[in-house]
DNA sequence: TTGCTGACCGACG
DNA sequence: CCGTCGGCCAGCA
């Protein structure tokens, strides 16, 4: 299946995120070739547990790298234990030294 | 089938 | 500085 849906580039970019890094729903909407869709991306996540396969939804956050979906893990603190458990520092629901844990797939994958 | 909603992002006043 | 609005796409009632 070479054409997939978005929602599964989605899972299949968000899979490829190496462990201790994370990324931005835009990052991955402009990756796919939909700058304007980041909020598909999250949605996606949201589904995510539907799919098949574990999806470190964790290691997606938004731009500014502020857990915004935390509350959707099951836990408010899930998420920022999962990352804390990867050796990323969270603090006040946002990421420390977001740029420099941030994995951009367009960047990095090129 | 139509319409609303959503874990975002960037722009505008 | 902060609040508000539009755009993008897919799932659900």
């Amino acid at each position: 299946m070479t054409e997939q849906s978005f929602f599964n580039k989605v899972y299949e970019v968000v899979r490829l995120i190496p462990y201790g890094r994370v990324t931005s729903y835009g990052a991955i909407a402009q990756y796919l070739g939909s700058k304007g869709s980041a909020r598909m991306v999250g949605w996606a996540m949201n589904m995510s547990h539907s799919q098949p396969l574990d999806v470190p939804a964790h290691r997606v956050v938004n731009r500014k790298g502020m857990l915004t979906g935390k509350h959707h893990f099951g836990g408010p603190k899930v998420m920022q234990e999962l990352l804390e458990n990867e050796d990323i520092i969270v603090v006040n629901d946002q990421i420390a030294g977001f740029t420099k844990y941030f994995w951009d797939p367009s960047r990095e994958l090129l």
